[in-house]
DNA sequence: GTCGCATTGACATGATAATGTCAATATAGT
DNA sequence: ACTATATTGACATTATCATGTCAATGCGAC
């Protein structure tokens, strides 16, 4: 008989998965309604985000691969950027076809002012939860992501 | 001056979003495809997860709702499942325009397996994890869920 | 009854995301 | 150099999701 009784540890990790679903649908929108008024959205920013945290400039396929997402819509969110003038497409002298995408002056302020609006907005979420809790939380959401990312890598 | 200063705790909650966008992906692409095989994707056997817990059956809308996903994703999905014979509708004596979504024998053999599938994947992902902190996220996914559920609610 | 209002399913339209294919380019091995 | 393989950007196609509108229906106030 096949393995169909459920670990305690299993039963939680599902009883999780579902509130995991809904809470990250809630942030999405709640990050294209707060950024909404700088003309960005919770994708963009989050492009933004990487391209401001990565220590120097990268071509698309990089971002999409450090974002876990698919490379063809990364580079479709990138040419939006760069129509909006919010990043700007270096010549990279490794790869003649793969620019080097940085975020253009506009883009920095439009980033930074995303980052102003989002810590009071985080501040207010996150008030009243135990730091030691939302610590836990984290440790718990990295391991499962990186269990998933091998599990990926494995099964392909 | 506006507040852009991040609690300690709020700077928690920064660092756990992108990790929660991250594994919400994560945890659909396994979905899809450990229910593949049975014709079912993450979507619809979130669905049919919420009509096989219902007290009773209920019409597309009050589905929806408790899954706070919109109102005409769940009516697609549902006429997918429909056309593919996973559930039923049964005319509703209360309300004429709003059939009620039952599972079929078919649907709810799906669902089966695809909860037998989905045992030995979390029991595996969840190994070596502690109970206690499995709790602890979900208290802190939950606890988040809630607040910006009562957000949506109040700035509508 | 009937009037106003909210809810519902259907439909149209557009936005966003996923998948596959292609040629150009880069890289490693020989 | 030459070849095989992998990576990349562009494009086309499809799937999924969001938003707005409409008429039909249900429901409560009166």
């Amino acid at each position: 008989m096949a393995m169909t009784k459920r670990t305690r540890a299993g039963e939680a990790f599902t009883r999780l998965v579902l509130d995991i679903f809904r809470l990250s649908g809630l942030l999405l929108t709640a990050g294209d309604r707060l950024v909404g008024p700088l003309g960005l959205t919770s994708a963009r920013w989050q492009i933004l985000g990487v391209i401001a945290a990565a220590d120097y400039p990268q071509p698309v396929a990089w971002l999409a691969r450090s974002l876990g997402a698919n490379r063809q819509n990364v580079q479709r969110i990138v040419n939006d950027l760069h129509a909006a003038g919010l990043v700007a497409l270096e010549s990279n002298p490794n790869h003649r076809r793969a620019p080097l995408v940085v975020l253009s002056d506009k883009g920095r302020q439009a980033f930074n002012e995303a980052m102003r609006l989002q810590a009071p907005w985080a501040n207010d979420l996150a008030d009243g939860l135990l730091l030691k809790d939302l610590e836990t939380a984290h440790r718990i959401v990295i391991a499962l992501r990186q269990r998933l990312e091998d599990t990926d890598r494995t099964a392909g």
